[in-house]
DNA sequence: CTAGGGTTAG
């Protein structure tokens, strides 16, 4: 009994790597302490082997620390070990260590250390090491090579800033990056033990640096490439934004007859997803079909996506269902796919059937789904949102932050958004940009000005959005002059503002200010204006109804009609008006003239009670602004129909006396229905809150926070 | 040794 497993025991250290459990491990390390004791260092090191080959990382520790003098196969043990397991910081410190004590490192190691600086973010360490590499001749070893390409193809993109320090030598900036590695006093001592051989050798990599070129000179040099040398150039083209090179290389790498594998689609998807190309990304869709990819997650979040970036979501959504596993970012990618494309309610439905199947949200699912809170105005469930997001300390994250303060900006709570940018601890452009659109969405243009000013000192430049949300916010103020003569003055102020931008203007930021001609009355310009536009954004169909809602608001019915036709020649259909209301966590939506409604005869009985009241009150209707040449019975009839008044007579009907009712409408508000839901207001003795598609109206005794500019 | 998902926009 006793020799045949001593037989065993011998056959498994002769040949380690069939062992691969761990309970076979520790069976085996408990049979030859028991046996041989613990002393023999060369036994210990076989079995440190097994261990760490397993990723043990307990058990390799365990057998580490026993050792009195440890060998060179044990030290590189370890530091293998600690990186496999996500210990990047020890790994590449007994490395050091090792590297001390007189150790060689070899090309069983190098890929671990290089990989640890590579999630480190310590390029720095990560070029010195690389110089190691260099030195002990390994820098054709395809796995070093493979390690080192991914290492900068990272790294280097991460730090364009980089050349800001071109002017300073090359020493210097080594002795003075502010890595906390390279303060280490061990660490330290490595960069500069190797730094001279870097140089010598490796060339002045950081120097002439620009992108991928440290990549590409890995890459060329390499003598036999791999399917993972591609896939990590790929990927790093993929991440650098050069998706035409990203593209070429995949051709080069079937020409060298690599098949692509799930790594290589999972990488060259996402630029069929940039570009927007269904056809090509079908393409590669079949591929891994016929290849048996397509179960794979990472493909599956990677078609999820690129179907959604191309307004597919319904395609998006097959790839999700036929998911055999659906991890965290399958949700993801599917949740953000829906509400990319303004289907927020099933956005929402999915969010809640992730929590059900037990996933666990991550940053990148609040940032996901914040959005949709923000467009629907669900307070509620962005509080809630809000309250995990806290508990679970994701508040500091950026697209975080940003979401939750557009969604209080959104739902009118200004001073809530404007809390919590205060507390982020940096802001970036589209935080700014958020922040300051909040305060133009809410009518307040000065505290507008002053953050976009604050930005510029924050060494911020405006790009188109910030531009115009800067332009939101004077078209929404009421800080235009009072006379027509000042209004139409400052109108010009802004088409010049807008032309002598640093920027090309987009067509929104046209849009922003037509709706301004809109409020100021002023056709003259708005027709400049709406040229501007439509040459900026072919397509766009808001400067036709614009215009064409002008010219009938000014008598100019036969503009309007010419207008209208010209539209429908293109092919152009406006939307139908819609507006929603949230009562007892459930939405109701009313479409313009709509009848459908389970509760319609009450509504219709308010509003026909409301009209008369009104008219006491000594409400006018204006349908001035009513886009047809119709007879007057007929156009009180279309004002009485609108959307918002039926939600806001729902409203009235189905939530106690004195509540806020909040509406929301996919369209501009019009005039009248503006001014009587003024009156309505004060009748009611009910605040009336309605976000269009412009801007908020808190509607509070008899008049409007937008002081009629919208 | 290599891969996927997120914030602002009439």
């Amino acid at each position: 009994m006793e020799s045949s497993s001593e037989n065993l025991v011998k056959t498994l250290l002769r040949n380690p790597s069939s062992i691969k459990t761990k309970s076979q491990a520790k069976q085996l390390h408990a049979q030859i302490v028991k046996t041989r004791g613990s002393r023999s260092v060369s036994l210990a090191t076989i079995i440190l082997g097994i261990y760490s080959d397993l990723n043990l990382l307990k058990e390799s520790l365990e057998v580490f620390n026993n050792f009195r003098y440890v060998p060179t196969k044990a030290w590189k043990s370890v530091v293998r070990c600690y990186s496999c397991n996500g210990y990047f910081r020890d790994s590449l410190a007994c490395f050091v260590e090792m590297r001390g004590w007189g150790k060689l490192p070899g090309r069983d190691v190098f890929p671990s250390v290089v990989r640890a600086c590579t999630h480190l973010k310590e390029l720095r360490v990560g070029e010195s090491v690389h110089g190691c590499v260099i030195r002990f001749g390994l820098e054709s070893d395809r796995y070093t090579g493979n390690a080192l390409m991914n290492m900068y193809a990272k790294l280097q993109v991460l730090s364009h800033d980089y050349h800001v320090f071109d002017e300073i030598p090359l020493s210097d900036r080594v002795y003075s990056c502010r890595s906390s590695l390279a303060q280490d006093s061990e660490i330290g001592i490595l960069i500069r033990s190797e730094k001279s051989h870097f140089e010598s050798l490796g060339g002045r990599i950081v120097k002439n640096a620009t992108g991928l070129d440290s990549v590409s000179k890995i890459f060329q040099m390499m003598p036999d490439k791999d399917v993972v040398s591609w896939n990590t150039v790929i990927g790093g083209n993929v991440q650098s934004g050069l998706y035409e090179e990203a593209l070429e290389r995949l051709r080069e790498m079937s020409n060298a007859y690599l098949k692509p594998d799930c790594f290589t689609l999972s990488s060259v998807l996402p630029v069929f997803a940039r570009h927007v190309d269904v056809l090509k990304g079908k393409e590669i869709h079949g591929y891994a079909i016929r290849h048996g990819f397509d179960k794979d997650e990472f493909i599956g979040s990677s078609l999820i996506d690129m179907y959604a970036n191309c307004t597919r979501v319904e395609d998006s959504y097959r790839v999700f269902n036929l998911l055999s596993e659906k991890d965290d970012v399958s949700w993801n990618s599917v949740i953000a796919g829906c509400v990319q494309n303004g289907t927020f309610v099933e956005g929402l439905g999915l969010f809640r059937q992730m929590l059900a199947a037990n996933v666990k949200p991550v940053e990148v699912s609040f940032s996901a789904i914040l959005p949709a809170c923000a467009h629907l105005t669900t307070l509620h469930l962005g509080k809630q949102l809000h309250a995990y997001i806290i508990r679970v300390g994701f508040n500091q994250n950026m697209y975080i932050a940003s979401s939750l303060v557009d969604m209080y900006a959104k739902s009118g709570k200004i001073m809530t958004a404007r809390l919590i940018f205060d507390r982020m601890e940096i802001h970036d452009s589209v935080s700014w940009t958020t922040i300051i659109m909040g305060y133009a969405l809410n009518g307040h243009a000065r505290e507008a000005t002053i953050l976009f000013e604050n930005m510029q000192h924050d060494k911020i430049k405006p790009n188109a959005v910030a531009y115009l949300a800067i332009l939101t916010a004077c078209s929404h103020a009421g800080l235009v002059d009072e006379d027509l003569l000042g209004r139409a003055g400052r109108l010009m102020e802004a088409y010049k503002f807008i032309n002598d931008m640093p920027i090309k203007p987009t067509g929104i930021i046209w849009a922003t200010l037509l709706s301004a001609c809109r409020v100021h009355k002023n056709v003259e310009l708005a027709e400049k204006v709406a040229k501007e536009m439509t040459t900026a954004d072919p397509g766009n169909m808001g400067p036709y109804l614009l215009l064409s809602n002008m010219y009938s608001a000014a008598g100019r019915w036969k503009d309007a009609s010419k207008l209208r036709t010209n539209m429908k020649k293109k092919g152009m259909r406006k939307p139908p008006a819609c507006s929603w209301i949230e009562v007892r966590n459930q939405v109701h939506a009313f479409v313009s003239g709509d009848t459908s409604h389970p509760y319609y005869d009450q509504i219709h009985v308010v509003l026909r009670d409301l009209y008369e009241r009104l008219k006491q009150e000594g409400y006018v209707p204006q349908i001035s602004e009513a886009l047809h040449d119709v007879d007057e019975e007929q156009k009180s009839d279309l004002l009485y129909t609108h959307s918002e008044r039926l939600a806001i007579a729902f409203g009235i009907i189905s939530t106690p006396a004195g509540t806020t009712i909040c509406i929301i409408k996919n369209l501009r508000v019009c005039v009248d229905c503006h001014t009587a839901i003024k009156f309505i207001s004060k009748i009611m003795g009910r605040d009336i809150i309605v976000r269009d598609n412009s801007r908020f109206h808190l509607f509070k005794d008899g008049s409007c926070s937008c002081g009629d500019y919208w």
